[in-house]
DNA sequence: TTCATTTCTTGATGTACATCAATGCACAGG
DNA sequence: CCTGTGCATTGATGTACATCAAGAAATGAA
């Protein structure tokens, strides 16, 4: 468990990796991410101050996700090792609910709901990050957010 | 905790409960799953044996999933205590590593390939659900679960 | 067995979102 | 200042999957 203090645009995991680390963000913003067969990517994960994040792939297999960093930040890495997890089991708790989410989100909405959904949750992080990422969190194309975008602004 | 038997078609958690429990299963087959706003289902979660099977909303909080039972099983119940739970971290790891495989799944690959990744990871439970509860948790509708099939079978 | 119910399949059509391509815009570096 | 590079928007078209409807096959109860 050490501090580490990482620049934007640098890469904390890359696909493959083994033994990867839990990262929890003190201060900047972090990203996990993938890379589908047609070479696209779909963001899995933001995670501002306060959040951590990680690829949950055991140590001793090639992970799946990128993670890198989107503002300069500060961040403490953990080593993957369950046991130490099991000392924060509420933020275990809190991951947990939040894939819940996710996934129900996925199954069961439209993109706009998806979009309106996120923009409740992460208003902050709306600011800080360009368009087109947040449509690769959503599971969208940038051109199918900007029209939810436009949309929603018409109704109003 | 404690230990109850329960039979086919009988339902052990519905939507907006408070306080709900977590189970695992000694024998038999539960599921979790949603309804969105058109009033479709969606799956969320097969537990066999030895699996856990929950609603992570907190204890004050209406959750979001029902889950009800697909054969006669035979279930420990536990409190939804975020405490007792940090004595099973090996199951937790194994619950968020599930997750974040059905994120990247959902996000990332077409029904056919959903399909596939889940025949390969849950072979078992092919021959114990009817299609259309598989097609509900891949998240398409069984019209399109029998296409899918239909074109793996002309492949071969 | 028969009948009812549920499940699976197939076809025709609809739709949300993707893809491709072009244009406009802002900002950073020369 | 100009110029490149990344981002957002818009339109035209494509496609994976949904929806609707009908029939066939399997399942289960009497």
């Amino acid at each position: 468990m050490k501090k580490i203090t990482v620049k934007k645009g640098q890469v904390l995991q890359k696909k493959g990796d083994l033994n990867t680390k839990i990262f929890q963000v003190e201060s900047g913003l972090l990203r996990s991410y993938l890379i589908d067969k047609k070479g696209k990517e779909h963001i899995y994960q933001f995670a501002p101050e306060k959040h951590i994040i990680a690829d949950t792939t055991p140590n001793d297999e090639p992970c799946v996700l990128f993670i890198d960093c989107l503002e300069d930040s500060l961040i403490i890495q953990i080593e993957k090792d369950f046991n130490s997890l099991s000392k924060t089991p509420l933020k275990l708790a809190k991951r947990l609910r939040v894939l819940q989410k996710r996934i129900v989100m996925l199954m069961s909405s439209a993109a706009i709901e998806r979009y309106e959904h996120f923009i409740a949750t992460y208003p902050s992080i709306i600011q800080r990050v360009p368009q087109r990422m947040i449509a690769s969190y959503l599971g969208i194309t940038p051109e199918a957010l900007s029209r939810v975008r436009k949309e929603i602004f018409l109704r109003k």
